[in-house]
DNA sequence: CAGGAAGGTTGACGCCGTCTACTTCTGCGC
DNA sequence: GCGCAGAAGTAGACGGCGTCAACCTTCCTG
């Protein structure tokens, strides 16, 4: 192994400061990173960092991109029912699982302005995986022969599923929804709603006597 | 009138560091928004804006509050159709219009940390009062008989409308986007196909031989 | 063995938010 | 008419930030 967990003088610094910083924005968010603070916990100069990386938008994407690495491994693990129905909505419930779960990375990702994407073009092609991950389990679902099933229509359609998932996971982890008051059993069932109701609107019906799954 | 409009030290400086900070936030962001800016922009000292705001979050808090108001305001402004399926779409496109002619003012108010919610109770009337005219737009839908329409189900759906209007919102202006090499008719579509989709998932029957409304 | 690059250090600059202390103006009670 | 309190604005300082520049080690290589 090349790196030390923590302390001590890391034997590769470049690495090191990969991980404290994701640790960081793990803990409070990527605003209050900052590369003098990665040095600090790391018992290194202020200027060591910039060693490695020329500018702090570098180590930026440098974590953006590991974030989507991390987000589109977790999507491709999940459980697999084999019923497209149930693929779609494992997906989703990973999706959200994963935005609840990691808030400050999915924000990362999704809710703050990126370094310039042209220069990075690994973390793109992560982002382009995971959404042909999802415009997949569209095109399995049945009722929708492939043939009449055009490429614009499955992209329209999975930019809106995309859309609720997308939304809903940052709707759930704003600051105006706990102003709304809603019943604490509405927020608990919003995410298994929306994933029928997107069933719903993509024409898939329910086996009878499933009303929604749970 | 008490405030004028740019330069010769304004009469009202409270009122002016806020339409200066307004005027930097739709330039620049809110990331780069800083009062000492807004203080040389105006030709005074960088501590007078701390005269009228006790510190960077007051003001912002002051500022977010208006961009709700205003946001509040243009949705209750919006063409009303007298059909509540027209109405709900209409809405839908205001809501979507609005954030893409105005994309920081938006990202201001559901992209960002905001300051304690609780200490700004205005600012939280106006995104309460956002939430129910979505409420009641849905609540009006036909085929869905207001007594068997419990309040957590009309809560649920509002909540995933909401999902999908602010999820397209903030996909369509997101850098990720813009790496998935989507056709633009697929992006010119994408808001009437949402909306269209909504209808399907609310369980709307658009009338025969209207297959997807402009 | 010379030399040079890679990696790390210290120091400085200009930004920022914020604290404190000083001035200037204004209105109000006496 | 006077004095004075408080509001509004100014000036300076502090620490934190990203970044630039200069310097020092260490170690590999021609």
């Amino acid at each position: 192994m090349t790196t030390e967990g923590r302390k001590g003088r890391p034997t590769d610094l470049r690495e090191a400061c990969v991980q404290e910083a994701l640790a960081i924005i793990g803990e409070s968010g990527v605003e209050s990173l900052s590369l003098r603070d990665v040095a600090r916990r790391l018992g290194v100069s202020h200027q060591a960092p910039y060693k490695h990386y020329p500018s702090r938008d570098h180590i930026l994407a440098e974590i953006v991109s590991r974030s989507f690495s991390a987000f589109a491994q977790y999507l491709d693990e999940r459980s697999k029912t084999g019923d497209p129905r149930g693929d779609l909505r494992e997906m989703g419930r990973a999706y959200l699982g994963y935005a609840i779960a990691q808030p400050l990375h999915y924000r990362l990702m999704f809710g703050t302005p990126l370094p310039d994407p042209r220069q990075h073009p690994e973390m793109m092609g992560r982002a382009r995986h995971t959404f042909a991950l999802l415009r997949t389990d569209i095109a399995r679902l049945p009722g929708r022969p492939a043939e009449s099933y055009s490429d614009r229509s499955l992209d329209l359609d999975a930019l809106f599923v995309w859309s609720v998932m997308h939304g809903l996971a940052s709707i759930l982890q704003s600051h105006v929804l706990k102003t709304l008051d809603l019943a604490p059993e509405v927020l608990e069932a919003a995410i298994s709603h929306a994933l029928a109701r997107i069933g719903t609107a993509l024409g898939v019906r329910a086996p009878e006597g499933e009303p929604i799954p749970p």
